[in-house]
RNA sequence: GCUCCCAUCGUCUAGAGGCCUAGGACACAGCCCUCUCAAGGCUGGUACGAGGGUUCGAAUCCCUCUGGGAGCGCCA
């Protein structure tokens, strides 16, 4: 059953996607899932000289690649688009038509420098920087003479100069602005071209959002876009402002900073639903401690638990859930997981057992580049107290164990009965002298599995070496 | 400069006056399990930014300060 419920996601295409976004995409998108709802996808592309080319279809791969779904996008219009907002020219000078015609927008000819001057004034003398209202009384024919003169005017809003903007947001509770304290904003520049406060409010209205998620910056600027709507005679969504997230030092995230992306993340190997289930629990609370799948995230998310504090992008939370998520793999999903560290014609039956053997102990792709060499090339060097151990346990054990290995093959249970009969040595005694011969190193895999993966010759070849380390 | 927002373990967070000698998760340390690592089980240390109030009682309410952030753009 459909609800009312209709959230959006509206990023501007200027550069890559961060966390800090993507969660709120995320976010927006469980809420509407949650509640039956519709999620929509809006590019705000209306800044052309800060868009970057394929910024735009980068950051929808992203959010595809989280799994975040628009029920209605700039690839899947449902009638009430278009969804980018640099093809909505005729819309907005509809609606800019409209409020001129109602009183609520007036032509402002100022001039950059004298806007400039204007708020340098007003900061020397500890006034905060507002439109002066130049142009706010400016009767018919001033107006003609300006316009004959050939200077274009922009258009501006005409802020009520009484009474407060009340509006209950979702995260941070009641709030009151008095609007005298706002200044007459602009909402279309001097070339025609829309500006943020006007376009972004008047599609979610006209889009028919009902509730809208989105970045703590955006809060101080709310009573502007609900005097819009207010002028324009349309409803209103309900606001959340969801704090920033910051970076490790706390600091907000900025392409500057080189803040990590959500395409980097990615491209290490990071699962999806391993992100997701990060960012799930960054700035929301009440879901459980446990892994939750991907179908499973609508399902505890609850707009009512969001928080009010920024937080800070922590890795090493992120590679907890990158564990479980690992550990989820199904098989031919860990050998995907795993095809860029794979040599090129490695079959594909192959592919999945070294990844089946494998993923217990990776956390990324690259950390398997180490094992691909055990079980397929040539170990590194063994450390000194490695040497010491494999010489401890003697050339008699190792000649032992490739008389063994060459009668009972790669099967470690009879391996290890006959040389605990014919050498005495057990438990760890028995075993990490083997496995540090076969994989010179400590950590890994269970050794049975690991020596039915290392092709004989291997097996044969490190076990003949062993026998001639001596103690250095 | 002005306005607004935020503040609990290293990190993510619970906490809406007594249930808090502050709970959970991640991380860390130790132990158990175990051929190793991981997983799992158990145990442990670590936090209410500071100062004033209000109250029988404050992490929770109020004020001040401190620290951080945002907005005030012909950026979004």
């Amino acid at each position: 059953m459909k609800s009312d419920l209709v959230t959006r996601f509206a990023p501007s295409p200027t550069g890559a996607l961060h966390p800090g976004n993507a969660r709120t995409a995320l976010f927006s998108f469980l809420f509407a899932r949650a509640g039956n709802g519709r999620f929509l996808l809006r590019i705000e592309d209306t800044d052309q000289a800060r868009e970057g080319a394929g910024d735009a279809a980068a950051q929808m791969a992203d959010l595809d690649w989280l799994g975040i779904a628009w029920d209605a996008g700039p690839d899947r219009d449902d009638g009430k688009g278009p969804y980018r907002q640099s093809e909505r020219g005729a819309i907005y000078r509809e609606h800019y038509h409209r409020l001129e015609q109602l009183g609520h927008a007036y032509p402002c000819f100022c001039s950059a420098t004298e806007l400039d001057i204007a708020r340098r004034t007003q900061l020397a003398s500890g006034q905060p920087p507002r439109y002066p209202g130049t142009c706010r009384g400016l009767d018919a024919t001033a107006r003609a003479a300006r316009l004959a003169s050939g200077r274009r005017p922009a258009l501006r809003f005409r802020v009520p100069e009484s009474g407060n903007i009340e509006f209950d947001d979702l995260v941070r509770g009641p709030q009151s602005i008095a609007a005298a304290s706002l200044g007459d904003f602009l909402i279309r520049r001097a070339d025609g071209g829309t500006v943020f406060f006007f376009c972004n409010v008047l599609d979610d209205a006209l889009m028919g959002v009902t509730h809208v998620l989105r970045g703590d910056d955006h809060l101080s600027n709310t009573p502007r876009q609900l005097l819009l709507l207010q002028a324009l005679g349309l409803p209103r969504p309900v606001y959340g402002h969801l704090p920033l997230l910051l970076d490790p030092d706390g600091l907000p995230q900025s392409k500057r900073r080189n803040s990590v992306t959500v395409a980097q993340l990615r491209e290490e190997g990071f699962l999806a639903d391993a992100v997701s289930n990060y960012l799930l629990r960054l700035g929301h609370h009440g879901a459980p401690d446990r892994w939750i799948d991907r179908d499973g995230l609508a399902a505890v998310f609850r707009a009512d638990h969001l928080g009010r504090a920024p937080a800070k992008f922590d890795r090493t939370q992120l590679e907890h859930w990158q564990r479980e998520a690992v550990l989820r793999l199904a098989p031919e999903a860990a050998a995907d997981w795993l095809a860029p560290i794979f040599p090129d014609g490695w079959p594909r039956v192959e592919r999945v057992k070294a990844a089946e053997l494998l993923r217990g102990n990776l956390l990324l792709p690259d950390d398997a580049r180490d094992w691909l060499a055990v079980l397929t090339g040539e170990l590194p060097a063994l450390t000194a107290e490695d040497r010491a151990q494999v010489a401890e346990a003697g050339a008699g054990f190792f000649e032992a164990a490739q008389d063994v290995f060459a009668e009972t093959g790669p099967a470690l249970a009879p391996l290890a009965e006959r040389l605990k009969a014919s050498t005495g040595r057990k438990g760890a005694a028995l075993y990490r002298p083997l496995r540090i011969a076969l994989t010179g190193r400590h950590d890994g895999p269970e050794l049975a599995a690991l020596l039915a993966a290392i092709p004989a010759p291997l097996v044969r070849e490190r076990l003949a070496n062993a026998a001639q380390i001596r103690a250095d």
